[in-house]
RNA sequence: GGCGCUAUCGUCUAAUGGUUAGGACAGAGCCCUCUCAAGGCUUAAAUACGGGUUCGACUCCCGUUAGCGCUACCA
């Protein structure tokens, strides 16, 4: 039985990339029979918020993909710091005494890799013990056996066979001198208590499994399948970043825009990952049937938003596939927190609406018409239709309003009056429904008519082309 | 700088070493039509570059270039 993790550390919103890497790991595990972890990795108390944790649940419960177990890392430092004493025990790691480096160091300008901080490594295990029995603050590395000749290797499920030279190995630190355990051993010991089978995470962590797999080496454990994913880009070219792109990359953006959880799983799952088969839209169900590791692909890929356009147009389309595919009753309800309108409303509106927004949140601007009782304000030149003039306009409002005192009104009752109106009056029917159109909705683009006045009633309709009648 | 990873239309991607390099989104055009959509049809658009290997290379190998990642007592 496959157990997988999602491990977010708290420090800033879910972007989107996180996302995709909780979905796959959700996917793995569903498609396999797994459990699903969700294991917060707060081990770096300076930069943890409570707003980004709230972020997090509030973003995964919105997506709708539960998870089965869950832990909090902060929890668990007796088990770390009992993990690092062992590998201590076993001389595979040492004190370090020196200060932390401050700001961005000088190295990256040098002539290779550092590797470990001179005069440390070598300590005597009494000098050692002596220092910090006076109290000296350490942080304890891992001793990477640089002088042995070969390599740390690995089968990554995605990327393929893996190896890095021992001597390319820096001896990263276990241990913080505050005592709180790095990201690289609670991760371990956390996967390794766990017993995770399977490591599912972004690739810039491909570097990092070196390192994690000399610690399971150390301890003992089996390591996991490691399976890195290709890496969310921004159209700039740089990595997807809550700092650098805001907001624009944050689930919560999504939810509020009106996206579906199921249509942004969608569209995550399309990045790195094919189904190979050509499809696009897929239910939750299909893609749990679907999704294997060798679909998922090597390159970055890039999220296409701008400032102006914070939505990939793919998500967009996705997302209106979805829609169209809802049962127009329970888009009404997907509405409801989007419209100034009760549910038996929404119901009616629903259908007329379905094929024409992208967005949950394009009910207000597509059907705002139905929720307003007096129509904001529009150019009475609208009302002219084509190839009319303002005496055509007035002439076809007035037939319109004397017909539709007594049409039946419902879809084809309208259709058959308002066409026959046109006959009598010897214009073009869409001379004939233009203008009502705009004096009912207020603009020209608008749903279909006859189902739209069928909704807005015979009252309101009447109302509104009285009122347009005054204008000209 | 060192190490690692990657490279197919603008974007997401497909292609047991043999295809006219396929699909989707976005773009353009046409059709349908009460407007807008949706739908249908058409169109434009790619194998980064250079060497090998092979009868044959998008596919395998090498090099170049470019991008990304790691190189912290962040994760």
């Amino acid at each position: 039985m496959p157990r997988v993790r999602f491990a977010p550390s708290p420090t800033g919103f879910l972007h989107i990339g996180s996302a995709r890497t909780y979905i796959f790991n959700w996917l793995y595990a569903r498609h396999n029979g797994g459990t699903m972890i969700l294991r917060i990795d707060d081990t770096d108390v300076g930069r943890n918020t409570d707003a980004s944790l709230t972020s997090i649940f509030e973003g995964l419960r919105w997506l709708g993909l539960g998870w089965d177990e869950e832990y909090k890392q902060s929890d668990r430092l007796a088990l770390h710091r009992s993990v690092a004493q062992a590998i201590f025990e076993k001389d595979l790691a040492y004190r370090d005494f020196t200060a932390a480096q401050s700001g961005d160091s000088e190295k990256s300008g040098a002539q290779g890799t550092w590797l470990f901080n001179a005069g440390m490594r070598q300590l005597s295990r009494e000098q050692s013990d002596r220092r910090a029995a006076a109290g000296e603050p350490f942080a304890l590395r891992f001793r990477v056996p640089h002088d042995r000749i070969g390599h740390v290797q690995f089968s990554d499920a995605v990327y393929g066979d893996q190896a890095k030279a021992y001597a390319d190995i820096e001896d990263f630190a276990l241990l913080r001198s505050d005592g709180m355990p790095t990201y690289h051993l609670a991760n371990c010991a956390d996967d390794a208590d766990l017993r995770i089978t399977h490591i599912i995470r972004g690739q810039e962590h491909l570097s990092n499994a070196f390192k994690h797999k000399l610690i399971f080496d150390a301890v003992g454990a089996e390591s996991p399948t490691f399976a890195h994913l290709p890496l969310l880009m921004a159209p700039d070219g740089m990595k997807l970043s809550k700092r650098v792109h805001g907001p624009v990359v944050s689930v919560t953006t999504y939810r509020d825009a009106g996206f579906l959880p199921q249509a942004f799983i969608n569209f995550l799952c399309l990045l790195g990952w094919s189904p190979k088969n050509d499809r696009e839209k897929l239910s939750r169900q299909e893609t749990v049937d679907l999704f294997t590791l060798e679909g998922i692909n090597r390159a970055n890929a890039v999220v296409n938003f701008t400032e102006e356009d914070p939505f990939d147009a793919k998500a967009l389309w996705l997302n209106a596939e979805h829609i169209r595919s809802l049962p127009p009753n329970e888009l009404a309800r997907e509405l409801l927190p989007f419209a100034p309108a009760d549910l038996e409303t929404l119901r009616k509106i629903a259908p007329l609406i379905q094929e024409r927004i992208k967005l949950l949140r394009d009910v207000r601007s597509v059907a705002d018409f139905f929720f307003a009782g007096q129509l904001p304000p529009y150019d009475s030149a609208e009302l002219i239709p084509k190839k009319g003039d303002a005496a055509m306009a007035k002439t076809v409002l007035l037939k319109a309003r004397e017909v539709l005192a007594t049409a039946d009104f419902s879809h084809d009752g309208l259709d058959a009056a308002l066409r026959a109106a046109s006959v009598s009056l010897g214009i073009k029917a869409g001379q004939m429904f233009e203008p009502v159109r705009v004096a009912v909705c207020g603009r020209k683009t608008a749903p279909p008519l006859f189902g739209t006045m069928e909704v807005l009633g015979r009252d309101t309709c009447v109302t509104r082309i009285a009122q347009a009648i005054e204008k000209l």
